[in-house]
DNA sequence: CATGAATGAGTTTTCATTCAT
DNA sequence: AATGAATGAAAACTCATTCAT
């Protein structure tokens, strides 16, 4: 029974270990080796907990996600309005209390790139989970919005698409053009509010 | 008299032989060997024509680009207003006269790969000139927009910049989930529509 | 328990295995693949112990000096005249017992080989120091022949010198031609005698 | 009939471009490319002239005997003495005139350094020819000097041996690390002028 | 559970040589 | 005679993965 905790904690604790190196050198440039040694256990022990060096990118990712749920579940519970809400769902400053978010940025653009290189089928449909999951929640927000006449009638899915997409576009091109997270959010955070005030009544 | 080869042409035919395998394989996982036999040459050849496989990829990036320019210089000249304009900018139905634009996105996606892996400085200092240059032209046709009474008074900057990140970010999102160039289209116009509606007067 | 392996016996196992090959086509000629497959290991086992093909040079460099080493402090501990402890310095026949000297004629040839293209710093210093090393050892041997009157009043440094690059200039020549090790002795050892010869009071 | 002699001067010019690389890089590390371009002509003419690489070495190696043949001839005509001939047989002055001599050095040293790695049978053969010419000479000089009783009776042809290898151990030691022609002519002369001493009656 | 030595397929890159023009 | 584009064999080196201990 404790062992399988101790396992887990193992797997996670090998895949935080791998972030920083992820992040500044890619999947490709990160070694197993180089992981190993950042997580001070053999390179054999790695593929105890993971078949494949993909496999260290589905925990990560796992983990990311764990993460970002909670801080939406915290968020949102403080919030009455659905502007309020979605402000939120974009804002991740409850991330950086334990998180270097430079990092975090390097780390997803990583895993985007890995997806749009198509080379791991696990990631691709992992991806697709959580962008259901986004527009999904968004919608829920823009619907509790409209019902509430806090905002105009509109296209729910389309605006819910509009939100992520042009959430994740700035993410991307600015984590690109090599933008530090006090830039990004200089950036986002406009827009959002730009978006927010073209569909309230 | 030398057996006469164009240079430049063989160049852009490799790069352009190159561009299938790219899009299905992505950089890492193309090899040298295989552009080289799907060019027709030897592998030593690529080599005369680049110095590294890398080039290839910033040959290809300069083809694409003088594309997009060539469609956008064209169809501007048939536009009148600033909304046509914009429509027309993120509109690429000029090249699917020649060119399979299911493989063109997933070159773009891969373009987007290797800068998220910051593996290539060449193409990220690439990358930087073009979203300049984007932002710049989006911004004139704002600008056009606005003194001709067409848009209401808005922060140019910020709407140029969320105009250029939704699509791309709605562009990045659907080829990483597959999606094919009717599909993307489908959600693109309406997104675009929707941006141009709320800034009309 | 792990698989018990010494290092360093293994990277000198395959070191010496590497001997015969490089004594044959030398440094250039000689690729990694082979000398694995001579030390019965996988090319990638060679990258284990040596980070460059050089680097198994050096090695050997290092085994061969301590051979010598350990010849010569073998023989001087029986001589009692400097001109005694002179002949045997430049005397291997105790090698003979363990090793093919005509292979380590070649060996030598191959070092010197690299040495004189100056392809390999690290193969250089070594010399550098190896012929600092000599010089002062036969410098010795030819103070304590002149202060025990064996010898003339000379000059020390240079008749060192002399007897260093006389010696090193015939074995060169020789091997060059593709003399054998008696043929080499023949023609070393009077030279030698002839030296001490010149010397002696 | 002119023909013939724009076709030897143009070898020899290729050869003698070829000589700083050569000099500088080692045969290995330069390439025909690069000789082609010193010499100003196309890859393909260096073919016309030379079957392989390797020939272009034999060229170099001829051209420099027969500077060193001329060289000798015009300092013996002016010698009386066996002793004088000896030093002049090692000293290349007159060279100098025409050449950098650290260049011809490091030439020497790259041809030592193939001949030593038994890469080229056409070079060995050719070095063997001249050390039996080498010889030879010294030979007629010392039977010249025993003769005339400038020198006391002595083998001769150990003699002739140790001088030439003590000559070129001495050149090859001292290219070896990296010293000047200056430094080396300090070195030599000596040990030159040791032996001379060492036969006089 | 943990290790780390061993593997060998796979990749990039170089360059001597050929030969059509 | 001269050119230089094309070739492809050859070599160094990397690293994910396996497995004996």
């Amino acid at each position: 029974m404790l062992r399988k905790v101790d396992k887990n904690e193992k797997k996670r604790a090998i895949a935080l270990a791998a972030i920083p190196l992820l992040a500044k050198f890619g999947l490709v440039k990160t070694s197993v080796e180089a992981i190993a040694k950042e997580a001070n256990v053999a390179k054999g022990t790695v593929y105890l907990y993971f078949k494949t060096k993909e496999e260290i990118v589905l925990e990560i990712w796992n983990y990311a996600n764990e993460l970002l749920d909670k801080n939406r579940k915290e968020n949102f519970s403080k919030d009455s309005t659905a502007s309020e809400k979605i402000n939120h769902y974009f804002d991740f400053s409850i991330l950086e209390e334990d998180h270097n978010m430079d990092i975090l940025l390097k780390l997803l653009a990583m895993n985007m790139s890995t997806i749009l290189n198509f080379s791991h089928d696990g990631l691709v449909k992992h991806f697709k989970q959580e962008r259901i999951k986004e527009i999904d929640t968004l919608e829920k927000i823009l619907k509790e919005g409209t019902n509430s006449g806090e905002f105009k009638t509109i296209d729910i899915n389309l605006t819910a698409n509009l939100f992520a997409n042009s959430f994740h576009g700035t993410l991307l091109n600015s984590i690109a053009i090599n933008k530090n997270i006090d830039e990004i959010r200089a950036i986002i955070h406009p827009q959002i509010d730009f978006l927010i005030d073209s569909i309230k009544s």
